[in-house]
DNA sequence: TAATCTTTGTTGCATATGCAACACCCATTT
DNA sequence: AAATGGGTGTTGCATATGCAACAAAGATTA
């Protein structure tokens, strides 16, 4: 994520339009919940600092991280999904910018110069986070535990620039990203070491092609 | 897909938008590649008229449907997925126009009034995307086959505003949108009737709960 | 230091699922 | 009418995967 959503907005400006927006600035703690609901919200928050995750809890109990917020990074009437409930919830100490969704459509009357800067920062924004989604999906769509992996491995490998990655979660919240039992994924990177495919200690995984 | 990229610009500045743009129309007939190399490209692409799909192919061969554009859709430096080479097949005929996504970061100098109306069009078409997309992630990220079927009948009824719906595609091509194995769908499909849970016949299916 | 909790790592078992192969139906073309 | 092709529906088989259960290793707190 490079764009942020205030960026080449100068703090006047900023607070100028943050009034104009009748927005609310809020803190929440680690662990807390920012936003419930968010399939019907028509509220966008801002993360000032901080970081928080989009999680998904089914009815059986598990749950998914639908995605992973951070400073810069927006939420809310963007990322609504239809069927079940959707939370935002703090991951660290965090200051969040919220505000309706409305005023990004609707420009007031004064015609500010930065609502313009606005709107392309989160154009911006959606648009990587389309890019990071579809990359999901093409995780997501690979048929078994080894593909997933490869596909995960294989672009974070890009991102990272190098063949020696380290994952940016636990072992157990990978699972829960892909989807799959963790002991099984456990088990399936075992074979892949005994393969010759990677070498992996915890978080540390090397690929060897 | 409710939003247009041209929505609520006129005919007349249309065209100049486009000659601003320095665009190009284009035609297509049925089974046609629009764009290779999506992952690379700079070029956004609308659809005047026709469909067209989002389409990986994979290293084994197999296929999946990334996304299926409507008319007034967008593709192109949006959807970019950095490994895999994407492909934009025309699946009717169909009406292109094509130009360079930088004209609608970088504004032109005569800050044209339908360069907002474009932006602020956009940028629904991308939170909607968003939002298929976080659907489309949550039917993918179920673990059992019957899930993901649940999951997509589900959402496919909340649309339909029925129980009795009618599947959008064949079911050949509704198991490679759930990344699951064809025979094994209708296997599944059988189960869930055997158990009462649904009936189904071709692609009309009934939801008995 | 001891106690507690989370994460990692492993295994046995039942079964859901991918794969291959084939028949049938239906539409379109010759 | 015959032939072609794509979608639908079914089955046997091998195995990949989910689930449950547990031990060991770190990490955090008292």
């Amino acid at each position: 994520m490079t764009t942020k959503a205030f960026d080449n907005i100068n703090e006047s400006d900023l607070k100028k339009m943050l009034v104009c927006f009748d927005a609310n600035t809020l803190k929440y703690s680690k662990d807390t919940t920012i936003l419930s609901n968010v399939s019907n919200t028509t509220k966008v928050g801002v993360i000032m600092s901080g970081a928080a995750q989009i999680i998904r809890y089914n009815y059986n109990g598990s749950r998914t991280i639908i995605d992973n917020l951070q400073e810069g990074d927006i939420f809310g009437a963007f990322s609504l999904s239809s069927n079940e409930d959707l939370y935002i919830v703090s991951t660290t100490q965090s200051e969040i910018v919220m505000f309706d969704y409305s005023r990004i459509i609707n420009r007031c009357k004064k015609n500010c110069p930065y609502h313009n800067q606005l709107v392309d920062n989160i154009m911006q924004i959606l648009s990587n986070k389309l890019a990071a989604n579809s990359e999901r999906i093409e995780v997501l769509s690979k048929k078994t535990i080894r593909d997933k992996l490869l596909a995960y491995f294989n672009s974070l490998s890009k991102k990272q620039i190098t063949k020696h990655i380290l994952l940016p979660f636990t072992l157990t919240d990978l699972a829960d990203y892909l989807s799959i039992d963790r002991s099984a994924m456990m088990r399936e990177i075992k074979n892949m070491k005994d393969d010759g495919l990677i070498e992996a200690k915890g978080k540390k995984i090397t690929l060897n092609y």
